[in-house]
DNA sequence: CATGTTTCCTGACAGC
DNA sequence: TGCTGTCAGGAAACAT
């Protein structure tokens, strides 16, 4: 399930392979909408059009999309392109983005391919359809100039104060709160677990009763687990790949997602496993309090 | 508004 | 072997 260092290590993947890159056609599934954007008007709004950079925002990847056939001709000197338009995928659980050479075989669910200028293709590719694609103007809602933002902010970034107040007054289990896209967005279930793990914090928690300090540990557990995920290329676990079919090796590095029963690396007990809103939820119960 | 529950979808896996 | 049943889970829609 791809979350914030999955799609960064795709974002980053799929960037340096088709930035600069031009969509000269696009083909999309006539299965039931998986889109957000409906299929004809996400065709017609891709094709012709320059892909200027792919980056992440949350758990969403994003495409910014320049005029292409018809560039405004600029110096050296002057400021980059404007995007006219984003691209927006959301991964869902299965989703993937892939570049592939335009010979190879087309993987089954293979719900979208953008034909590239340079003789590539881009893939989405999603089995349990979960995934969403939306294409958007570059200024998308009303006043709004600065392009998506995504709906929450981003746990890399976000000062230790805006941190400690997205928790404040919330009488929900933390990691119900972790998992609100709209408080921190990126963060899902695997990097829940582990960075309350690290912090030593009980999962089952209200995130109002949080001491500061522990607000403070929680911060800085989640920005490790992601920092080095990230440097390992995502967890790789149902069959999670990056842009080039290439596995990450955080799944390693997971000290209680999916380990029930098994001993605790820090203290020897069982990790035990419990539903917060129906996710499964993993924690060391002497660990964590 | 804030929080909880249901729904979507298919592959994987357990059990017979 | 092959069938059936259950489960996972992000986020939107719906319910409380």
């Amino acid at each position: 399930m791809p979350e914030l260092p999955e799609v960064e290590t795709i974002a980053a993947g799929v960037n340096a392979q088709v930035r600069g890159d031009t969509i000269q056609s696009v083909w999309v599934s006539s299965r039931k909408e998986p889109f957000k954007t409906p299929a004809a008007e996400l065709q017609t709004g891709l094709v012709g059009r320059r892909i200027l950079r792919v980056h992440r925002i949350g758990k969403h990847i994003v495409c910014d999309l320049g005029y292409g056939k018809r560039p405004p001709q600029r110096s050296q000197e002057s400021p980059p392109e404007p995007p006219e338009a984003q691209w927006i995928v959301h991964l869902g659980m299965t989703g993937r983005l892939l570049v592939c050479d335009s010979g190879a075989p087309t993987a089954p669910h293979t719900h979208a391919v953008l034909t590239l200028a340079s003789g590539r293709e881009l893939r989405f590719v999603d089995p349990r359809r979960f995934g969403r694609l939306t294409l958007r103007p570059f200024a998308g809602e009303p006043g709004e100039t600065s392009g998506f933002r995504g709906p929450g902010q981003e746990p890399l970034a976000i000062t230790p104060d805006a941190f400690a107040k997205l928790f404040h007054g919330r009488h929900t289990p933390i990691k119900a709160a972790l998992l609100n896209q709209k408080l921190l967005h990126g963060v899902g279930n695997i990097y829940a677990d582990e960075s309350l793990f690290r912090a030593g914090i009980r999962p089952r928690r209200l995130a109002w009763r949080l001491t500061r300090a522990e607000l403070a540990r929680l911060q800085s557990s989640l920005a490790t687990v992601l920092q080095e995920a990230i440097a390992l290329g995502g967890s790789s676990v149902s069959d999670y790949v990056d842009a080039n079919g290439v596995r990450g090796f955080f799944q390693l590095e997971h000290r209680v997602y999916r380990r029930t029963g098994i001993p605790c690396l820090a203290c020897g007990t069982p990790i035990r496993r419990i539903l917060i809103g129906g996710r499964g939820t993993h924690y060391c119960p002497k660990c964590q309090r």
